[in-house]
DNA sequence: AGGCCTTCCTAACATACATCAAGGGAACTC
DNA sequence: GAGTTCCCTTGATGTATGTTAGGAAGGCCT
């Protein structure tokens, strides 16, 4: 259950048995049966999500009710409304699930506790944050000075496994086009 | 010279008057002229910089050597390359001043010394992130889903200062569009 | 002052993508 | 197993933006 997770952590901190016991032990399990929601507009977001096993989108729906994806998530992925999360803000997403899906939860607070005692995870979730930030700014450029060709075969470069696993439609709407768009891209191929 | 600064610091969090010291004895004041480089591509980046006047922008140069602007900073706003400062990489991007410009310098390791003397600053510096995060997030929105119309209204009732001081193809190349859709677009009003 | 360069605008034409409408096949449901 | 829904595709047409070309006003430098 635990192993993939100790992995992800491993490869960015050295953790000695007793702190990954410990890291394991503020975790819980979280399933969600496809069409699920794990967060919805309103709420309190109060943890973040290790994604075990998987698919899951996170979306915003705007005043006419259009839907914005904003993030896919699989295996060895996190999610959640950062936003909120980092602000204590009320969620503006909806994180839904497209496969059923295994999660691990971090809550806010046994997350701040385990910063006062293992300090290498405040690195850790850095590298994380710093990681996201740089995907933004390098989706802000594509989705500003490149074509929807472009943008596609990018995607599909950056993210096989999704490109596989998630209906087109989505796709299509993460990358700023109609489903008919999509279509036609990838019939020119 | 540090009242403004103080200022922005004291909106987010409260000092006392020898934190606030302690705090501008790190600060370096920094003066560019017009079409000076703050920061250019392949550098280290060991610091970032806090606007006092003047007015700067961000951009990437891509392979065909076609500008890319990511940001603009006037009065009041902070700049780096974020990315480079954060991961200790070399700076991607070029930082220019497109007018005479003041800035205060932090190094980045007076800011960690700072982290442990002060600890409040890491929440203001924490806020800051997720401030930029916030606005990564809605301009990726934006800029897949609206248009250019759309964008530009947006970009003059959130940043009006900019929008007076800075060149109309800045602005264009920042939204994404050429300056000839600009002008077509202002045009129509 | 003269010349140059920057900034902004205009126009004609080309293109990428959106929109509207429709249909077919695969997967799910009862 | 039939009906229903989801997902992808296709075609005709419309629109926003890109491309190319040029021109005029204002600021800056010598």
């Amino acid at each position: 259950m635990y192993k993939e997770i100790l992995d992800h952590v491993l490869r960015d901190i050295h953790l000695t048995a007793q702190e990954q016991d410990e890291f394991v032990s503020i975790l819980s399990e979280v399933r969600l049966s496809k069409k699920e929601f794990l967060i919805s507009q309103g709420q309190p977001v109060s943890s973040e999500y290790y994604v075990v096993s998987g698919c899951l989108m996170a979306y915003y729906l705007d005043e006419k009710g259009d839907r914005h994806i904003l993030q896919f998530a699989v295996e060895d992925w996190w999610i959640s409304d950062f936003e909120a999360f980092f602000s204590g803000s009320a969620a503006q997403l909806y994180v839904e699930a497209l496969e059923d899906s295994v999660l691990l939860e971090i809550k806010k607070d046994s997350l701040e506790e385990l910063y006062n005692r293992i300090p290498k995870f405040e690195r850790f979730f850095r590298i994380k944050i710093t990681g996201a930030f740089v995907a933004l700014r390098s989706r802000v450029l594509s989705s500003l000075q490149k074509s929807g060709r472009q943008r596609y075969l990018e995607f599909c470069e950056a993210y096989p496994k999704i490109e596989k696993r998630v209906p087109k439609s989505h796709i299509a709407n993460y990358l700023g086009l109609k489903p008919e768009s999509l279509s036609r891209i990838r019939k020119a191929l």
